[in-house]
DNA sequence: AAACATCGATTACAAGTGTAATCTTAAATG
DNA sequence: CATTTAAGATTACACTTGTAATCGATGTTT
């Protein structure tokens, strides 16, 4: 049962539910219309898709249906990293954090959360 | 001029040619074989669309075309660093460094590194 | 009740991708 | 020199993705 693939579009979709959930089709469009230009018909097609693929499920409401995620963005977003990590960094995430640094978009409340970052770990790995 | 889409696969050929270049293909075949299960055409067919996409260049050297790639890795890594993160993340990586630090796949070695980052960092701006 | 609107389901279709096989041509070998 | 080999070019083909349109069924409106 590996991870389905989840395609840029449908992380879009995707996003919406982990903000707002349980939503109809009409909820994820109304909120989506803000940023996207996306046709009524495009994002049903990926909520098809995402059920499809099992990343979420719904609810028949009467006529509609309530969709909501089956996975956790943290999971999601904590497999991702992982694995984009391990593609363009050999796993280190220093690499990434220097890019930021010198990339100058660091900045110095970053800094301090970072710090706190690694306080925090430290106290637990000790 | 938007920066082609590499493709996972043109990826991992992309990658050879960046610790070995300049590199003929069948370079970058012998170098493949040890971790990829690709079929020679397989890896003729990514150089050709990695140059068609103005990715990677060659020379012709006799019948054979020596490759090299034509953007620098921290620069591929830096743009894609930032929109996975701007993706996932709202643009910060704190909450990615969070996510590895307690995922466990931080080591004592990682975070002195970032505490030189951090140190030399504030350093900088400051 | 008849017409219309709206839901999800099904179908569409081009571009990109993974994964090669075939073609053409030139170099190597007998 | 004739033939086999091997390099890149061209073609293949199914699956995914972006981006909808159409279909069939069920509510809603007049």
């Amino acid at each position: 049962m590996s991870k389905p693939d989840i395609s840029n579009a449908e992380f879009d979709v995707l996003d919406v539910l982990w903000e707002r959930n349980p939503a109809s089709a009409s909820d994820v469009v109304q909120t989506l219309s803000s940023h996207k230009e996306w046709h009524e018909k495009t994002i049903k097609t990926l909520l098809s898709r995402l059920v499809k693929k099992g990343v979420i499920g719904f609810e028949k409401q009467q006529r509609q249906y309530l969709y909501y995620p089956l996975i956790a963005r943290e999971d999601y977003t904590a497999q991702e990293a992982e694995s984009f990590v391990g593609k363009l960094f050999k796993g280190k995430i220093t690499p990434l954090v220097a890019g930021f640094a010198t990339q100058k978009t660091l900045s110095k409340d970053d800094v301090n959360e970072l710090k706190a970052l690694i306080a925090q770990w430290e106290e637990d790995n000790d």
